[in-house]
Formats: C-alpha cells, sequence, structure tokens
DNA sequence: TATGAATGAGATTTCATTCAT
DNA sequence: AATGAATGAAATCTCATTCAT
C-alpha cells in the first residue's frame, strides 16, 4: 500500500515496552490501510521489529487487533470520562458530540475494520460486545446525574447508535459528499443529546 | 470455510444468464462467509462454474461485489417502493421500519462486507454515496406527499442514519445481547419514523 | 542440499498423472535427502510444478510421504512376489535376501525416513503397522507352500527384523565400514532364510 | 509439542556442569519429543537457562545431540559390563537381553532420532560406527571367555543387529500390534544369545 | 558466565489469476 | 463460452542464532 516508515531500531528493552510499541504501531497501520490491507511482518517493521518478533507476543494478526482496540477503547473511555467529570451544565451535549466525533475522524479506518470484525469474528465481537454493555450503562448513569430518567434504555441504545452512525458519516465525508451541511447535521446530533440529557419526554420537547 | 454446494452444471447460456447466475451466487456466499472470506474460485463453484469462468465476466472480485451490491439495491428499492405505493395512512411507518429491518436480517453479513469496502475501496464507496443519494431523495418526496416538509435534509439523513444502524444492531443479534428489549427497539424506530413522516416540528412532537 | 534438476513443463493432464508425478518427484528427493531436509516447494519443482501445485493434491509433506510409502510399498511387493512365484527349488532363500537387499541398497535414505517417521507420527505408522502384517502372513504362506510350519510367527518375525536391519546396515555401508565381509554377511542372511524355509527344528539345522 | 518444564535457575557453575545439565536435559527432551521436533531454545529452558547459553557451549543442535551420543553409549556399556562381570553361567543371556531391552524401552524415541541421523549426519555415523566396532569386539571378547570362537564377526554382527531391531520393535510395541507374543519374542531372542555364547555351531544345534 | 529480546532467512500455505484445451 | 490445471507472488509463521547487557 504506502512505503512503510521504517523506525531507528527500538532499543532492547522490557516485552511490555515491546509489545506496546507494537500495538501503537499496529493501531496507527490499522488505521491507515485497514485491517485486511494490512500483514504481520508490516507491523512488525513498522513499530521498528523484525517479523519473528511480532510473534513472540501476539499468536496472529487478529489478537494483536483485539489488543488495539483494548488500547484504543481505554482511551475513549478516559477522555469521555475526563469530559464530563468536568461538565457543569449546558455545554455537556456539545462535548459529548465533538469528543465522539473526533474520536470517529481520528480512528477513522480502524472503526471501519472493528465494524468488519465484529460481523466476522466471535472474538472481536465479544470485545465489542462488553464495551457496548459498558457504554449504555454510563449513559444511564449520566442521565441519573443529571437528574432525568424517564427515558428507556432501548432510547439510549438508538441513540448511541444515531451518534455511532452519524459520526462515522461525517468521519467519512459522507455527509458532504451527500450535499448536506456538515454544520448542521452536527447541530442535530446535538440536539438529540441535549434532549436526552435534560428532557423527560422523549426524544423532543415542545 | 464451508462445504461449497456444488449446482448442477448450468446449461451454456448466454453470457447474461451467466453472469446473473454468477452475481446471485455471489451475494449467496459473500452474505455466507463474508467478502474477505470468500475466494474468486468458490464463487465461480457456487453458480457452477469453473474458476476460468468467472474471470470472463469480472475482473476481479471487487467488480462482482459492485454487481451484487447493484442488484441487491434495486431489490430494495423496488421492494420499499411497492410498500409506499400501497401504503394509505397510518400503518406506513411501520412498515418501513419493518421492511427495512427484514431486508438488513437477511443480508446481515452482505451488508457488513460492504461497510467495510466502503471506507476501503473507492469504488464501492462511490456506488454507495450513489445510492444514499437517491434514499434521501426519495424520503423528501415521500414527505412531501405526506404534507410536511418542515424538516431539513440533515434530519432526514440523521434519521436514515438512526434507521440503518439500529436494524443493524437488530439483525446481529447486539440489542438481545445487550439485554435489550427487541420489540421496545423497534417500537423506538417506528415512532421516530412516524414522527418524520407527519410532524412538522423535527423528531418530536408538542 | 543440491542443485534441483528442474523439468521440462509437464503436459498438462489428469490430476491422477500430476500426482502421480509427484509422487515419483518425492520419491526420488526424500530417497536422495531425506524427509526433513526436503520442504514442499522443492517436491513441486523436483516435478516440473510450482509451489501451489502441491497443495491441490496433498495437504503437507507428511500426505505425501505416505503417498510415497504406499506406492513404494507397491513396487516392492510386486517384486517379491514375482521372484517368489517364479521360485522352484533351492535358489529361493538367496534370492529372498538379493531382492530385500537390493531393494534395500535403493531406498536406504527414504527407508532412514520412514523409521523416523514411524518412530514420530502415528499416521506413518499405522501405515507402517498395516504393511508388516501383510509380510508376516505372506512368510507363513511362504513356508507352509514350502511344507514346513514349525516356526512360531515370532521366529517369523524375528527373522523379518533380522533381514530388515542388516540390509539396512549393509545398504548403508556399516558392514564395511566395521571391517566386515559384505559377502560372508550376506551368506550369513541366506543361511537364516534358507533354514527358515525348509528346516522343521527352529533357526538351526545339525 | 509440550509445556516446557522450567526448573529453577541454576546456580552459576562451573562451565562443566552447565555443560551436563544440558546434556541431561537434551537426553530427556530429545527421548521424548524426538530430535526434529525439538528446538535449541527449548533444550535450553528444560536446563534452567536462557538460549543463549546453549551455544556458549554448543555449536548447534547436532553438536549437542553427539554430546547425549556420548553419554548415553557410556552408560550403556557401564550397565553392560556391570552385568557381564557378575555373570557366571546360565542367566547371562536372558540378563543380555533384558539390559538391551530395558535400554532401548528407556530411550526408545532417542534410539529413533539416532537412526534418522546416522543415516543423514556424517559427523553422527562416524560416532556410532565408533560404537558399533566396540560392541563387535566386546562380544567376541565375551565369547572368548566364555570358551567358544568358532563363529565369525559377520555372525556376531547380525546377531547384534537382530538384537537391536528386535528390542526396538519391542519398545516400540510393534510386536504386540503385529499380534505377536511379547515373551515368546523375547524368549526367541533369549535363546539365540545363548546359542552364541555356548554353540560351536552357528546359530542353532540339532 | 549467563541472559533473553531480537533477528531474519526460509519454510509453509493461500488464492487471485492465466491459458491451453 | 467454458474449462480447470497450473501458476507464483505474497502472506503467515518458525526457529537456529546473535549480541548488547
Amino acid at each position: 500500500m504506502q512505503a512503510v516508515i521504517r523506525r531507528a531500531r527500538p532499543r532492547r528493552g522490557t516485552p511490555q515496552a515491546t509489545r506496546e510499541r507494537l500495538v501503537e504501531a499496529a493501531a496507527r497501520v490499522f488505521n491507515r490501510d485497514g485491517y485486511h490491507a494490512t500483514d504481520s511482518n508490516r507491523l512488525a517493521r513498522a513499530a521498528g521489529y523484525a517479523p519473528g518478533t511480532f510473534y513472540k507476543h501476539f499468536a496472529d494478526k487478529r489478537e494483536i487487533f483485539l489488543a488495539v482496540y483494548d488500547a484504543w477503547v481505554t482511551a475513549e473511555w478516559a477522555g469521555v470520562e475526563a469530559e464530563l467529570s468536568r461538565s457543569t451544565g449546558g455545554g455537556v451535549a456539545a462535548r459529548i458530540v465533538d469528543g465522539v466525533l473526533a474520536h470517529h475522524r481520528r480512528w477513522r479506518t480502524l472503526r471501519v475494520s472493528l465494524v468488519g470484525l465484529v460481523g466476522t469474528d466471535p472474538a472481536v465481537r465479544r470485545a465489542y460486545r462488553r464495551q457496548r454493555v459498558r457504554q449504555i450503562r454510563m449513559l444511564a448513569d449520566l442521565r441519573t446525574r443529571h437528574g432525568v430518567a424517564r427515558r428507556s434504555p432501548e432510547e439510549d441504545a438508538v441513540l448511541l447508535f444515531t451518534l455511532e452512525r452519524t459520526c462515522d458519516a461525517l468521519a467519512a465525508g459522507e455527509v458532504g459528499e451527500l450535499g448536506l451541511s456538515v454544520e448542521r447535521t452536527i447541530a442535530v446530533l446535538r440536539r438529540l443529546v441535549r434532549d436526552a440529557l435534560r428532557d423527560p419526554s422523549g426524544e423532543g420537547t415542545a
């Protein structure tokens, strides 16, 4: 696909550090070329290692993908939680939408690979489901904190799907290519989230 | 992956007929195993042809995927349009949701492959965008026919994303695994669509 | 190991013919370099094919080894049976020893690989045991035909082991390197076989 | 293959001690998994050392195999000689057979590897031949001590081959799988050895 | 002396594609 | 038009060996 940037040979260090470098590089390469356009030798080289090193740390490409996903979700949660903890009032919804969108933009191709593997690979699916459950719970907590709870978890889930899919579309440039306004699309999302956080009556308000 | 179902050897026929058989078989196999788990020999065999025949009709796997996508979308539109044309009143929204959901259920794995290729392959992306534009237009028409037009196209697009992503989740069993009610999730979708079709004020109602 | 003799590209033919060419070439290469010094690409090339062709016919190296063994044993039996059917009297023992020795000389390295795999690989072991049973039976038949039967099957088996191991040693040059006479060693074997065929009293005679 | 038994880390000791530990562990692992199924890292680990340590003591896997063979043969000889020195009369043959058989049973897989390497590797072959010469000599001495010498060295060699090969077959379970009696097979061997030790007229007697 | 992370050549295996029939 | 045996580039994976510590 693209020329691999060869790094200076990494210092010999702990296996843990090597593993982290491999995961980091894999995140980068998966997000640039996609899972299926990447091979394990390339992942090793991108981290500055020889092919064999890859197999000291991961049984196969799927396994490193799971590690990448783990690290990635952890980082995402840290970001969202930081965001929410410093939230005081009105801006929360906007900040959530902005945060999620930024994340999807940054990790666009990795997300595409994730969706494909979730539909194909049981282990990836399990990992994905676990995170989703966590997300649903967090949204419920969040709303409780904001004093409203009259939405069903199904409504929450649908909102998460909306947010996820629309941010994917925005990140992929789909909205622009459709001749629609990116700004207005974001505004629609913000309104949906805002309503969900404060409105006891469903998705909308009078 | 799985045993290949070998069909009776097709009669030597028109190129058009051969092509159709190949596309039909490819739709089946892609939807069973996914695009990346399928090889072109298998596609030929699944249609009852030898490997070489495949390349007489398609330059590569990507090309037959596009053909599958075309046929598939055409069928979907025919269904939706039939559905809508016989629509009179209250039940439209429910029927749309039901139709889309059935479609996603039937073509679950093919849809996963599509999403992956849209994120990866420019030609697939172009084909996909074309269909999306058509969808947005149709939804606008539909609403016009129902006498309301105060929604922005961005709101329509977000609704389409919601419908699409939620139906994927339902088809994949994601909703059930999350401990949520499939029925109530469908009800949420129906309400959203119903509101979109009749409500001049956005997603909600006073 | 050694330069592979590349053959003219074989005519495209039936899978059966290709398989036979592969087996034939594998017998040659295994017998020249030994099983462990050989790889599947080399086997394909030695038969005049590309690497992929190998895997159209055999799952792995072990499988082609079994096919080689089968073909090899079949040929050996044909030889021994031909030899015995034309036997009239005194010379049988000598001819059996000569036949077995010639066979061991011709297939020295293949035999070494066989012994190694029998000790290591269950499938090879099973194939080997089957042939051994057949051998024991044939020896019993043979003695019956010659009118003697007072030897136990255990004595027959020990004789087969002796014959086998000594012929291996002769084929490997072990006897010569030990400072012993090849001729006299062969004479010892002939006498043992002769006694077994005619003598009702065990291994020796007064 | 199997989980590596990791030993307590050995004290830094004399090179000689380290070497011995490596050889001992290699004997164990070779005899469990076979030469070709063993890699040098595993050998080092089985002795409680890191991979690099292996190469401080042996140039390669072949070299440690030779060391194992040396140690192994030395032990075997010590056993046989002890056995013979305390021999007075009738039981010698039985004790020799029993000793050899026990040895083959204990070192079954190592012996298989040995045979394979003798057929493949010149250095192993040389080492093997040296031991064989020694064996032939010892057998001659032994018979002299017992007052008989009318057998040729070729007869002795054939007897050794018989003993070796039959004990291999017994150790591998080949005899049982062939539907033969282990007891009677052993009896055949004992008789052959007994005759060789006392009988001036060849393998048998009237 | 011992370590063990890292190496990288090479073996195994796949599969999109060709081409003689 | 259809065949299908054959291809071979490329991916996956192993393991004997090195070298900085």
